[in-house]
DNA sequence: GGGGGTTGAGAACGAGCGTTCTCACGTGCT
DNA sequence: AGCACGTGAGAACGCTCGTTCTCAACCCCC
């Protein structure tokens, strides 16, 4: 599952110098592929995105496509996965920046950093809560890969919080605000719900440890 | 199951003759389709359900299918608009229920009433959320039916919060609560997200109002 | 009884999808 | 040089979709 250059091929023919946009190596055409998916699906859903969208963005055969990736579900979930990652460290560097002034800062640090999110021109909401109601219903492993991005969130708001010595139940009240923040934010068009969130969550980290 | 005669279908003025599933009258006739629509759109998503889908479920020729409604599209809205319409009179009966016991318990109803629909069989969380995720992009007429929905609910629970003496802010923070606690509960596949966004709405009311 | 309008059943249509196949070309090995 | 391959460009395939069309059957009012 890894994906990593265990085991086949991945010769690294890398010497030479990458010509065009399409990269040369696989696991450099993988990623490639991966990011421009990624921009298209969440710009405007996966369904609406077909296999010759992604080759005209990408610049990669129909041919090589395939060659890639056996199918474009494995595309979405590859797209899932990257994301999740790139969610998770962005998130954990934020807090990290703040880890001089203390646990509540670093709580509260999650909600700014929503606010710099839903402040992107190109903001659209969750791409999970997107592609589960898009494909959650058809694609279990869909479903299986938000559930998973969820749940990690949610576990890294309970160490926080359980690091500021908080109870289960604030992490979970917490991290309900801030899914409750970017559905809102998506859908309303407007950034404004990060701040009411982060005063909510204010109040409740004070409530529950003042 | 054909959704055999669909049973109490409200009542038919002319109720008569062949006891056929579909209903005669016109608007009975758009009612049955769209309450048909919603179920099959709700579960398994509006892309995944075709017109012959509905044709077979609802009992309606796709001939008059196309003479009810001028395109999908059009169904989809109709769907939106009921099923707003079903949440906003279900949720003023909840919160009305317990209007004796003040504002405040008022406020908390909402979640209670989620509760009751998280543990719903069919939960499959908001349908506004999941049509905006897979429509929004591709349809401008979705999206705002999404944020008209939404912005209902931000109002009504803003007229709650100021019969309360609370601010607008308390109002957004207990929206968003209701929000998250949805997407929550629609991704685990557990309705605890309710008892968690009571809880914290309750702290978040004691805090604001003393 | 007979015609006009409406209906149901389903074929037809054009478009788009994911996926596979063809084929000519270039490149690296021997 | 020769040969086997990997590649790019794109046609082809089989399928599904939303929408329209055909045609025969039926109903109501004259």
């Amino acid at each position: 599952m890894s994906s990593g250059s265990a085991g086949a091929d991945t010769r690294d023919g890398d010497v030479e110098a990458t010509a065009a946009s399409a990269p040369r190596g696989e696991d450099a055409a993988r990623e490639h592929v991966v990011q421009v998916a990624d921009a298209l699906y969440y710009a405007r859903g996966v369904q609406a995105v077909g296999m010759d969208d992604l080759r005209s963005a990408s610049g990669v055969s129909l041919r090589r496509l395939y060659g890639l990736f056996p199918s474009k579900e494995s595309i979405v979930l590859e797209v899932l996965r990257r994301r999740h990652e790139l969610w998770t460290s962005t998130l954990a560097a934020a807090v990290s920046a703040v880890a001089a002034e203390g646990p509540r800062a670093q709580l509260l640090a999650t909600y700014d950093y929503l606010a710099v999110w839903f402040d992107d021109d190109d903001f659209r909401g969750c791409g999970f809560i997107n592609t589960f109601g898009e494909l959650g219903a058809a694609s279990p492993a869909v479903a299986a890969a938000a559930r998973e991005h969820k749940a990690s969130f949610q576990a890294y708001m309970a160490s926080l919080v359980d690091a500021a010595g908080g109870s289960a139940d604030l992490a979970a009240q917490l991290a309900i605000l801030a899914e409750g923040a970017q559905t809102t934010a998506a859908i309303a068009g407007t950034g404004e719900a990060a701040g009411q969130a982060r005063r909510a969550a204010a109040t409740l980290i004070d409530a529950a440890l003042g």
